[in-house]
DNA sequence: TGCCTGAATGTTAGTCGCTCACATTATTCG
DNA sequence: CGAATAATGTGAGCGACTAACATTCAGGCA
């Protein structure tokens, strides 16, 4: 019927360690979960656990939205000043893509929001994005100073919007972000 | 001649370990540096050195602003929105502010807006900082989702002010900041 | 001055995240 | 089926951090 394959072994393993680990940390919580726990209940050795995860953290936490949000900061109008730029070009970005499978998505943020370590994480790990953003505003013209802040600021606010919708139950991820951007892009 | 007291042995066996672990952090990186080496270089043992402080990264991390910041925000006249009560209190608070001794937190900054491990670590120290601006600005009428979100991004732009400032050889860190929030109040 | 109490430090052992070198078992495809 | 390659296991070890217990040191009081 499906078109889709069968899932390898690796793919299987590795939708065992994240359901797993998922279920663990929601129960029993993130710190309190053992990265030879999660292997074990997966029918894994703690080394593999490693062969599939950098660390313990990016079980939880993904990001492959980079390349949308740079293309879209860089179709905004270069008049307006970097901070509104940003702001608007992620909104922008949002608006455009397809709500994602948020079911998943929903559980990881909720872990992640809830767990201090983990907003630790997500600010570092939001550092790539980051890095893109300031790339694309200056190269629009932007220095570096000024684009450094108008990343990390609006960024912020992003990572906020995404908190504030795991918490709620209800709600789309889209909606979320623009009442987020709504907040900071007081300026119109 | 001064009139300050000696300082007791736990003062001295502090500022040796500061001393150190800032060195060996410029020296040779802040993980490539073992809390062991400086427990040595400080003339004493590992656990003593987690007995001044509960994690290797609070050698580097301070953070005693928060009850400045929260007046100030209380200060800003409630007509204005969230956001921009939280960037003017913010700025408002820092040209109150005597110029702190930079020196060493200059290293200290640098050290941290050098180390990918220890941005994540500033930003889950800022936790605390954000929620007694959150609380402000709900205290004032603001809702909370819009509070986290001009508390997180307002917060994200001082840091990022502030890494830029440690960077950068010169200039001092009122400056630094008030350009920083120039980025973020677009609007005025 | 010498003792005495509490602060400061040391010792040992252990947990957890994470890495490396090397051996072993599965898969898959010619 | 057999060989190449992918996936996993083993064991040893490092570094951050914790806890229980023993020890030494500092400074005030008789």
């Amino acid at each position: 019927m499906s078109t889709e394959t069968p899932p390898s072994k690796r793919e299987r393993t590795l939708a065992a360690l994240v359901e797993h680990g998922l279920d663990m940390f929601e129960r029993q919580g993130y710190e309190q979960t053992t990265v030879a726990q999660i292997a074990r209940a997966a029918g894994v050795t703690e080394m593999t656990f490693f062969r599939y995860f950098p660390a313990k953290e990016h079980l939880v936490l993904d990001d492959p939205y980079d390349p949308i949000l740079t293309a879209a900061i860089a179709a905004e109008p270069r008049e307006s000043p970097p901070f509104l730029r940003a702001a608007r070009g992620i909104r922008s970005a949002w608006r455009a893509l397809p709500e994602p499978e948020t079911p998943i998505i929903r559980r990881k943020v909720r872990i992640a929001a809830g767990t201090p370590s983990l907003r630790g994480a997500v600010w570092r790990s939001t550092g790539n994005t980051e890095q893109a953003v300031v790339e694309q505003l200056v190269a629009d013209g932007a220095t570096p100073e000024v684009a450094r802040v108008a990343a990390a600021s609006v960024l912020a606010a992003l990572v906020a919007g995404l908190f504030s919708w795991a918490e709620s139950e209800r709600g789309t991820l889209a909606d979320a972000i623009e009442r987020a951007l709504d907040v900071i892009e007081v300026a119109s």
